[in-house]
Formats: structure tokens, sequence, C-alpha cells
DNA sequence: TGGCTTTCTTAATCTATATTAAGGTATAAT
DNA sequence: ATTATACCTTAATATAGATTAAGAAAGCCA
């Protein structure tokens, strides 16, 4: 039987009576097509282990248009990266596409099991997850951001970083050319 | 003092001696403006930390077009997720973009590490890399190759849940719009 | 079963960004 | 200093994919 606890401790010699304790914080649920588990906006920093059906995350643009994140089948875990690794609000939305069970867990459950043993992968993994929001973010803004607004985040993101790269390099990062950032740049500056 | 040791684990209560040991494993070199650390179909599994300077990871798509996946300035680690996370060749150039002092370790550094204690973090850490390599990948894609590519890559690497999700929720995953797809399918099909 | 709603397709037009090209500016080398 | 090399800007044209619109097919529910 698929369970959150089984999957992230599969291998690991880890006290069987601890992580029982664990399964407190763990609530089951059943999903009819099209329900929604998370909004954007919500600062619960909950993820969500798949049992069975297909859970999907998206952004929606101002336009109103959505934009697929990710899909997670059984066995897969979702969450808002941003929320987990942050106290930010989600930047995404996640519904059911099909009826779906899930296990909802805080995201602190990762620390929780952490806490279990205080050493290095706290670290390790609070690093791995903060990579994982800037991805995250970085994959939402070239889906749904025009170029300008790509590179006005960059700028408000990475100061430091605009003045010691070349153009072209910035350009490359923002997934564009380097005459169409001057463009950018330009139109910009005349305001 | 910098080093990615010290990085890796601050705050955690780990026997120094077996962490010095640890260093044996790291070499540190200096790089001047325009050196490469790492070549795209390269097997190594390094990983580099940077102590002073810049480094930045990039492909190169067919049209010989660079496109940078991430700078990495003082205290930043960076490797290619993709070879880190299995056994498949690096996806991603690297080199510094100003003269670069770094600390070079492999990526089995972090499996070292977690060695000192096999328990429930190192498959907590192998998800999250495996994760973010696929999250590389997606960015990659999204910066350089069309709409078409993306669609291939796209059934064959989800072949399952091409046939479980409507059309428009595969567009609003590669990031365009359900008529665009459509009129990609209907070329295919026709060949 | 029939009708209603959502999804998919096709096609015409539009637009953001790419491409090409050429001139201007900065940086580095002899 | 002077040339060479790389970088940045501007502008004309081209194009992938967006938008709009309308009809066809597929799900859904009464």
């Amino acid at each position: 039987m698929l369970s959150i606890i089984k999957e992230l401790t599969r291998n690991a010699t880890v006290d069987a009576a601890q992580l029982a304790d664990l399964e407190q914080f763990i609530i089951k649920k059943q999903l009819k097509k099209g329900d929604f588990v998370q909004y954007k906006g919500d600062f619960s920093s909950k993820s969500y282990f798949v049992l069975k059906g297909c859970l999907r995350s998206y952004a929606i643009d101002e336009k109103g248009k959505e934009h697929i994140f990710m899909f997670a089948p059984e066995g897969w875990i979702m969450g808002d990266v941003e929320a987990l690794a942050s106290d930010k609000p989600c930047q995404l939305f996640i519904d059911a596409i099909e009826d779906t069970e899930i296990e909802i867990f805080e995201g602190s459950l990762f620390n929780k099991i952490q806490a279990i043993r205080d050493d290095v992968f706290t670290v390790t993994n609070a690093k791995l997850m903060r990579r994982m929001a800037v991805l995250q973010r970085r994959i939402i803004m070239l889906m749904s951001y025009s170029a300008l607004a790509r590179y006005r985040d960059f700028v408000e993101t990475y100061p430091n970083i605009v003045q010691r790269v070349p153009q072209k390099m910035i350009a490359s990062y923002l997934g564009i050319t380097p005459e169409a950032l001057s463009k950018i740049r330009g139109d910009s500056a005349k305001k």
C-alpha cells in the first residue's frame, strides 16, 4: 500500500515507533475530479502524496490563462516549493484532474522526520528546496510572462548579478536575444 | 573562510573528525575568465562551490545558440543536476565569466556525507535531486526548443500521462495554446 | 435519446520576438 | 596610441506561435 511515510523512509534505518508517530500528521482525503486542494495565495505549506488518480499544479497569469507547472500521478508528491521553502504564499493552484485519493501533510513533516536526527541533512535538504523554488519560479516566468516582465523580475531578484554580467548573457538567461533585450531596455529608459 | 564542507554542515551536529576526512575529496582550483569546468556530454558528476568570482551553466541548441541555465556567484554550488541525479551525461556547459576560485568535488560527496548517517535523508535528498533534474530539463526545453520539439519530448517522457490528460492541459504544460498544439499534432500525423 | 457543454480542430489575421544587417561603443592587446 | 575584438544598439524584415472565430467531435447529464 502506498503511503508518504513508507515512500520517504524506504531503505532507511529509522526507528519504526517514531515513524508511526508521524502518521498522526497525515490526513487522507478523497477528491472528485475538479476538486481544489490548494489555491494561489494560500499560506498553508501542505504537500500531497497521490495514492490514486492525478493532480495538477498551475499558475494563472493576468490574462486568466493557465500554465501547468506539473502533473502528479500515483506515487508522486506535489507541493508548492515556493511556499515550502519560505514563508511566502503559494504560487500555484492545485486541483484533481481525475477522481483522486491523496494523503495531505504539512511541509513541516519533512522537518519532523529530520528532527528525528538533527544532522547535516537538514541543511542539505533546505538548500535543495530553496533551489527548487527558484527553478519553479523560473519555469512559470518562462511560460507566462513577457520578455519585459522577465527582465524586470531578473533585475529585482538579482540586482548584483545584473551589473557583473554582460547583457547578452542576461538575454540568454531570459530566453531572448540580445537585440530584444536591448530594445526592452531602450523602451524602459525612455519613460 | 568559505568552503563547501562548512557550507553543508553549518548548524549541524556532526563529528568534526569525520568531516575533516571528507576534505580529501575536495580540490581547489583557480580559473581564468572563460575557462571551462565542464562540457555537455561529460560523464563526470562533479559539483563546484564558488569561493570567489562567478560561474555560469548553459545549454547550446542545434543552431549553436547559448541558453544560460543559471549563474553562481560566491557561496553558490553549481552542478548539472541531470548528471548528479542519474548516470546520464551532463546537459550543461559550465565556465567562468570572471576570474574565479572554486572547490571541485564529486557529486558523490553528498552521498559520502550521507553515509555518515544512513538514514531517511538519503531518500529525501535523492528525491529532491531527481525532481530538480526534471525542472532543469524543463527550463532548458522552454528556452531552446520549439513547441514541436517540446511536444515530442513530452510524449516520450510521459507516455502514460499523454493519454490521461486533455490536450489543452498538455498545451498548457508545454507553454503553448491548444490551437498551436492541435496544429502540431495535425502536421505530425500527416507524415 | 436528445440536447448541452466542453473539448478539439481548422483557418485567417495579428504580434512579440527572431533574424539579419549595419553602425557605434567599449575593452583588451600589441 | 592604435588597431583588433568583443559588445551594444538600432532598424528592417521574417516567423513561430497567439488570437479570434467558427464548426466538428466528444463527454456529460436530464
